[in-house]
DNA sequence: ATGAAAGCGCTAACAC
DNA sequence: GTGTTAGCGCTTTCAT
């Protein structure tokens, strides 16, 4: 931190006020008579006062900032989540501190505890699923989470996301439609995916009414080489439709039975349950299940100033709408 | 904020000492017996006493935070760099407030001067270039300031990154050694594009010196988009070799090339400046000139703590190696 | 080794 | 409309 040079007690001296007058002027408080008023901003323009944010934060109790949970940057699928939610907390003027729990140095429950001793106003969370020891950290000190992206099966937080589970059905009914009946699920690590336990219950569901056989799940599939890799096992196993959790590896699935010289879609659709610019970078190109990932992380951190605000939620959990991105991977018929 | 339950002045109650001790205890201190440090770290833990960062902000002028400047969040390239940046922070207990500077509701300035309200130990950058006045209010505040990934023409700063002049006329010599020679340069847009205005310099530089001609300088190359439709012109234009700054429309080139029928890379060469995911997954893979990403924000963070620490540097610029990473859009022979 | 007390820079009653 | 005065929760001399 820098030495402060000058605070509200200077600017009051030189504009012969008092600092409460000047704190009224530094906050737009409106029992203030415009003489005064410009004499006090004169004084600040001149001595190039800046409020002090953690004295306001001390003082007032509130930060204006609000923690963000990320399971990890380099997704982007967290990354276009966050403009979202970036844009809607700067028009709001609030910061946002970054939390990303991917490298495991610290547990989620130090991160998210470093978080509220840090005072933050809010949080909003976007990993797969919260530790109890973090629920109750955020009960004992009542502060505002919404999640973004995924889901709370307590139901206990603000939360959007698209509705998963009519996504997935959508998917495995194209699939249907398509003629396939070998079909199957491949899901990444823990964490970062979204919703991956429900994922796979829904998938089985599906297979069950309607009598698809045993399920093919294949996990831990989250780089580009898993994907790569993933294809010679689904050949062995006779998969004629997957649905992939992230467009990295669906691109190397595509890219390795290019190279085999398989027919996509004809020989095996995929659909990628995530989209990001690598859906239409690959060749063929993915069709996905595209999901508003701005729109979910602006109507997150939307919802989110309304809960700092103590006002009421019309509603506690918001569905977005998502499309069936159709791509050259599935036929479309 | 939250409703702060329990104060250092609860435990000192509680454990029949002086807030002071308590602080010591908080702080690791030494100078405490350890009967009586063992005695208020029970309370602590009993009361569930968490410190109030804002409060210990305030009375130490130290907030063990520090801001990031991100040209953009969806951008690749800065994710990874902020991912090392984010890693040795965590290691160091610092956290990240970060602040996008690619939505133009604020101008620059402001962000900067809205992190330096908040107190933030030190910043570090990674948007191209510096306005004065955000030169200005660090000066005013000498908060320690370190650039990663881009480089201060002015040496005021602490700065990480590649050779980038020595990396383009790798590319450049690459390109001639192939055998081309009407070479172009497409460049992104201002504030994403690091390093913007000296590149076409460096290009123009080699152009003159190999006596290559005109310049063909394709500027606000930025989406895939942006990419897929240079195509035309570089046919147009007779170009047999570019350079591109960003893989994402190096990609789109790449794509619309393919689809034309043009071949690559006999026909013309294609590098991008930077590479991700995206280079690996577009067919034929680029050439790329590989940067360590994570390394340069991983250095840039240690460099800033040790700024922070009122350490002495060794170096105020430190240069990280680069690869030149040999894909399928050059001869390479 | 421990405690008392003075701030850190600001907000927010409460007076006038 | 403006000033006075307590704090906010903690760190940090300075005593002891």
């Amino acid at each position: 931190m820098q030495k402060q040079e000058v605070t509200i007690y200077d600017v009051a001296r030189e504009a012969g006020v008092s600092m409460a007058t000047v704190s009224r002027v530094v906050n737009g408080n409106t029992n203030v008579r415009k003489e005064t008023r410009d004499k006090v901003s004169a004084v600040i323009e001149r001595l190039h006062y800046q409020p002090n944010a953690v004295a306001q934060g001390l003082a007032s109790k509130k930060t204006t900032t609000v923690g963000l949970i990320v399971p990890g940057l380099t997704n982007l699928h967290f990354a276009e989540l966050s403009k979202g939610i970036d844009d809607i907390a700067s028009m709001y003027k609030y910061n946002i501190i970054l939390s990303s729990v991917e490298n495991n140095l610290l547990s989620e429950e130090k991160v998210i505890q470093g978080l509220l001793n840090k005072q933050v106003d809010g949080v909003i969370y976007m990993s797969n699923s919260m530790s109890n020891k973090a629920r109750e950290a955020f009960a004992r000190t009542n502060t505002p989470v919404v999640l973004a992206g995924t889901i709370d099966e307590s139901n206990e937080f603000g939360s959007v996301s698209i509705d998963f589970k009519t996504a997935e059905n959508d998917v495995f009914n194209l699939f249907y439609k398509d003629g396939k009946r070998k079909l199957a699920l491949a899901v990444g690590d823990e964490g970062a995916f979204i919703n991956k336990g429900n994922r796979i219950v829904y998938y089985k569901e599906f297979l069950e009414k309607n009598n698809l056989g045993a399920a093919n799940v294949y996990d831990h599939i989250t780089s580009y080489e898993d994907g790569y890799e993933l294809a010679d096992k689904l050949l062995a196993d006779n998969v004629d439709a997957i649905m992939v959790t992230r467009d990295l590896p669906a691109a190397g699935l595509v890219n390795a039975l290019t190279d085999k010289g398989i027919k996509i879609p004809e020989q095996l659709e995929i659909v990628s349950a995530t989209s990001t610019n690598i859906a239409k970078v690959v060749r063929p190109h993915l069709t996905t299940v595209q999901q508003p990932l701005y729109d979910i992380g602006a109507v997150a951190m939307r919802m989110l100033t309304k809960l700092m605000n103590k006002e009421e939620l019309d509603e506690k959990h918001i569905s977005l709408g998502y499309t069936l991105q159709y791509g050259q991977t599935t036929l479309n018929k």
